[in-house]
DNA sequence: ATAATAGTGTCTTTCAGACATTATGAT
DNA sequence: ATCATAATGTCTGAAAGACACTATTAT
């Protein structure tokens, strides 16, 4: 076998990262509307091509996250690459998807580029009850990213890359709440995050509530945390 | 933007089995000989580009897994998804790694098609620590491999993958303190897979060692188990 | 003062881990 | 009979979950 290039080795690739945000409890996902064939005019994941300047995949999707959110150092990790005939017409084509989680209050929409359509969010839910057509496989990839988030979230701290830099126990219940789909303890809750001292207590509090809770930070950013045990449901 | 190909879109694009077993309580890594450039003669993963009649990468890493080990419905999953200008000396390249786990007695490798060199079971130890040199990134992929497994060891029901149709509960121990690398008590480990209900007790035993142990199997065939609490190191 | 939320402490349950005791099969 | 391993039961400790009670702030 020759080391040149045999045209059935090569397939198209993109990498679409599932970006989420928590909007008044509820989980939002960063889509654009397509601007170009296929799938013209659907709703679809701000991913694609990679820019092949980029010495890796990270490095491309990073690249990518802050081209359409103008951050860097957000948290994402990889989650799963899909590969078929079937998600783009024009034949064979494989896509890694990315998790990617932000506060909202972290985009600058109106700092964005013109260049294209400006990505907007929109509820998960309307993704995966189908209200909202997506382009490509992206309903799909949009599902799978929401399950492993739910997964995850029972017994890593994930959900605390969807925080404001400074947040209190409450909010990040919430956010807990809003991906399981269920109440949890808010003592029983408390001592779990204050046990795991990942968090640290910063010596200001959030006013305008009835009692002021104090306001943490996150300490690391090296990766996720995993409790001893599950978050039982 | 039309919908025709454009060649920067494209990128050469392999899935690369990491198929793992337990040879005296060793983890091995199944390797061939690469017969073609680049990096002929070095050890590979006996993985490749995908065939395009398969309608998805999981069939298709299905197929791959057909013919190299002769097996079919072992099992897999997806691991991570490697891009770089760096790992294929022909151009930005992409893999997809997988992690396959299977009980080394299930091969045949008389069976196996002699079509190019066979696959050989080599010791994880040596690939790890640099003492046998693997084509690509495969040695970083092994590591990464070896990583999830041993992650997921602490709290899935994933060593089970590795075991014979019928297996005692030693010996499904002895696999979790081979890829742990530490010593579980005896009677913790046979609770913790007890209460779980995940395998069911036969009327056979183990004859041969002193108190004959009784022979379980494997329940559903339906994903991993997650315990409710990770094993302690 | 009242309402709402935060913090603390107690009790129960679950399960890992350690250890002792009993049971059983190979020799 | 002896030995090695399996099975069973008891105790301790860690952490979750439930719940009562106290503390603090806005109104």
């Amino acid at each position: 076998m020759s080391d040149s290039i045999n045209p059935v080795d090569i397939v198209l690739f993109s990498v679409d990262p599932v970006i989420m945000t928590l909007i008044d409890d509820n989980l939002h996902v960063l889509a654009v509307k397509r601007t170009s064939e296929p799938f013209k005019g659907l709703w679809g994941l701000p991913g694609g091509r990679v820019d092949k300047a980029c010495k890796n995949l990270d490095e491309a999707l990073a690249l990518k996250l802050k081209q359409k959110t103008g951050l860097d150092s957000i948290y994402f990790e990889q989650l799963q690459t899909y590969g078929s005939n079937e998600m783009d017409p024009r034949g064979w084509s494989v896509t890694t998807a990315y998790l990617s989680l932000v506060h909202k209050d972290s985009i600058d929409f109106i700092a964005l580029p013109e260049s294209h359509s400006r990505p907007e969010w929109i509820p998960l839910k309307s993704v995966v009850n189908g209200k909202i057509e997506m382009a490509f496989w992206h309903k799909q990839i949009i599902s799978d990213a929401f399950e492993r988030l739910k997964s995850k979230s029972l017994y890593t701290d994930l959900p605390a890359n969807l925080m404001a830099p400074l947040f209190t126990i409450a909010t990040l219940r919430s956010a807990y709440e809003a991906i399981l789909g269920c109440e949890l303890t808010r003592q029983s809750f408390a001592k779990r995050m204050e046990s795991a001292n990942i968090f640290i207590k910063t010596d200001k509090v959030e006013l305008g509530s009835h009692r002021a809770p104090p306001l943490y930070r996150k300490r690391s950013r090296g990766g996720n945390y995993y409790f001893p045990r599950q978050l039982m449901d």
